[in-house]
DNA sequence: CCCTATTTGTGTTTGATTGCACAATTTTGT
DNA sequence: ACAAAATTGTGCAATCAAACACAAATAGGG
């Protein structure tokens, strides 16, 4: 039997879910049901539960679900039960930002690498990670079995700078540059580009 | 008879046709079609096709679209064919790396005014702009009549400063703190939060 | 111990979104 | 001038996603 498909819709609200979920446990509860979580995230509470039941029987009927052992559950099922090693391109104000955040680790990432191509930047050290030279990128990435980048060069650069990235072997690119990147098949690229997030809002106001 | 209602997510693609739409004008293209911008986008040219019909008859038979008018349409619909103030809530890494890019401007949007409540930050230039105290955030913005507000504050002052921001007047939220927004009806909010988006695709690796 | 409150997981229905396929129109090439 | 190629806009069908609604299970209170 193959494993049963889950629609990539349902994958894109499981962090959604677990983010909730750690707050509330950090906040020292310790069950909570559908509904509650449906409130908090705007989402109906049918919906969760489909969404759950996806991957498991994790309630428990009349109480709900052990945050706990909910939050293990949804980590194991986005792999995140784990530290992901990740490149950053790109040393400007995001890869900055990005380098410098600390909230990565808990949620099951580490930047290990950060690569540009301006010599005034290369060999800084970001958050205790020396700026890299980017043409030795790929070979470094490689070496390394790196899977996860995020890039944070300028648009004009970012295609090329992704197939680069591809050709080292990563299979997952968020991409910062405000361009659609094309990637072949089997590599999975999500875009943040804060005008796009702007601009589907300003259709709504007046 | 009232407006057509048209879908979220079909209102949600048109930024990123803007997008594609305006790389290709600058790279001096005069028309395109829906199958050369779908293959480029990943998207089918039938669906490009008919989100566009939603607003109306931009193409030409034969021919395709012309870029610089479809352009011009989609900034009309998205209500981006003027710029609209944005205020920075929040003067860290990340309010830091939005108030120094340099791409708003031509995509409809100028930061005016940004706030932390730092006394190490507040009285310092951002770009040209001086940061104010969170404390007047709520008159200045009221005043002022910004209505979106990016949000770049630690995910426990997140919804405290949303509310208020609600309070002021805001009708969109762009949120950068890695926690779920509850804001009344007739307020829209978009998240970005880069552990989110990761996550997302971890699922796809092993 | 039993009755009432909750709450899950899911089969079924409803609704939304996407893809298909083609007439109509325009351009291009000979 | 005419045939072939390209391309739009859209009705219809197919697929996908969300909501509904309820049996089954559990907890709590007197």
């Amino acid at each position: 039997m193959p494993a049963k498909i889950i629609p990539d819709i349902v994958i894109g609200r499981m962090p959604i879910y677990l983010r909730a979920l750690t707050r509330k446990f950090e906040s020292g509860r310790t069950v909570t049901s559908s509904q509650e979580l449906g409130e908090r995230l705007g989402i109906s509470a049918a919906q969760i539960r489909k969404d759950l039941s996806q991957f498991g029987e994790f309630g428990k009927q009349g109480t709900g679900y052990n945050i706990e052992f909910l939050i293990q559950k949804i980590q194991e099922i986005l792999k995140v039960n784990r530290i992901w090693d990740v490149a950053v391109i790109g040393a400007g104000y995001i890869g900055h930002a990005v380098a410098n955040y600390g909230g990565f680790h808990k949620r099951g990432f580490r930047i290990t690498k950060i690569f540009d191509n301006d010599p005034k930047k290369i060999g800084a050290e970001f958050n205790g990670i020396t700026v890299q030279d980017l043409s030795t990128m790929k070979a470094e990435i490689q070496k390394s079995g790196i899977q996860i980048a995020m890039l944070t060069v300028p648009a004009e650069a970012a295609q090329e700078v992704a197939d680069q990235l591809v050709e080292a072997g990563v299979k997952a690119i968020l991409n910062y540059a405000p361009v659609s990147l094309k990637v072949e098949k089997g590599v999975r690229v999500q875009h943040i580009d804060p005008a796009v997030h702007l601009q589907n809002m300003t259709y709504y106001l007046d």
